[in-house]
DNA sequence: ACGATTATCCCCGAATTTGGGGATTGTGGG
DNA sequence: CCCACAATCCCCAAATTCGGGGATAATCGT
């Protein structure tokens, strides 16, 4: 298996290429800092696989996965990189990047990661996983289904004003109605939503979006 | 960690049951064919995790993964079935299931599956893994670049339990802290939020996706 | 015309949150 | 070696929320 390498940090870009090119089974087809001359790199190299870091100058390596991708659909990109937040994992994933593992990983498991990729895994870090898992939570959901909590309107209104973080002060305030009173829908919310804290009748709110 | 059964059929349940019993650390919170109870089951047995069959009598699996998942956020919920169909593993993950596991996969491998999703981990059979990175490069392409609040890994961790209806207490229990550290974090996470009550930070944490 | 529902208001006591201080470790960078 | 910063804990006082009562008036459906 060909492994091509984009990684500008040269310390990182050598020890890699020292790894890859000693492991059994899988040949270096290229190590370069860049992604910039990948048209030209690819077709030169003919890698199996290309190992892709994200914060590169030049061309940004998520951009640079996308044109590949969309140039080669067959061929595995795995990112590495020390990044974890959702952002770049979701736009990396999307992008056409088969897997996603952290620099933080152990050489050995680099390698089995590399193989998964090939075998047609998806090679990505527990924690990547985990967000990778929360994003599909957040994406509109296929069949709605909205639970009927059967909320009057002001107890709408009254959970409206409490997303967007008023107290409840501030909230008789805006409905023109007494403290007592928002208390009391307060009251009548939590029962219907079965919940016990405004954090939770918020979280609810927007999940279900019931706002 | 107490472990919650769905499965239809009765020797495989069963089976399942001897095993998760026979497994240190983890105990059987119970085991029935169909989730259609879950409302009274699931504070009755209070379960750290639910391994839920997705073809069932009554309530289809994931359905019932939906509803659970919207009434208790942070209960761990892991799909065992046969199916490896695209759509049946889009809607359960988008339906609140961290984790997807194949019935073919060997006993060791399933208790292992349930210790990642309860350490936070996201277990999907390999092929699923594959299957679901897949649907990631089916969607359009958004998502902006999320602003960085730079909390720090105790306070994101604090947000994560506060967005799940804690209360300082809890939370403090739950990190095993003092609650005047809790309340430290808050403090924190206020300012760097530029937020001034639970509510706006709920709201915010989950609008952009900081959890 | 009667019961159910909605919208409105009130009290008490207990629990929780918030703001504004301080303090002590340990760690990593310059 | 010193500084910044993360992580941990503490106190006080004020503001806010929560649970469990109760009450009045209007509307609505059968």
């Amino acid at each position: 298996m060909r492994v091509l390498l984009y990684e500008d940090n040269a310390a990182i870009r050598d020890a890699l290429s020292i790894l890859l090119d000693a492991t059994p089974g899988l040949e270096l087809a290229g190590a370069y800092p860049n992604p910039v001359q990948w048209m030209r790199q690819i077709p030169a190299c003919r890698p199996d696989l290309i190992l892709m870091d994200i914060e590169m100058p030049g061309l940004d390596g998520i951009q640079a996965t996308r044109a590949i991708h969309a140039d080669h659909p067959g061929l595995n990109i795995v990112m590495l990189t020390v990044f974890e937040e959702e952002d770049k994992i979701f736009r990396a994933l999307c992008a056409g990047a088969v897997g996603y593992v952290l620099k933080n990983t152990t050489p050995a498991r680099l390698i089995a990661s590399i193989e998964d990729a090939y075998a047609g895994g998806a090679p990505l870090s527990p924690s990547i996983a985990r967000k990778a898992v929360k994003l599909f939570q957040q994406l509109p959901t296929p069949a709605p289904a909205t639970p009927n909590y059967a909320l009057t309107t002001r107890e709408q209104e009254t959970l409206k004003y409490l997303v967007e973080g008023l107290s409840y002060k501030m909230i008789a305030d805006r409905m023109n109605i007494s403290y007592e009173t928002v208390r009391t829908y307060m009251k009548h919310i939590y029962e219907k939503l079965h919940v016990v804290s405004m954090t939770e009748a918020v979280a609810k709110a927007l999940r279900e979006g019931l706002v």
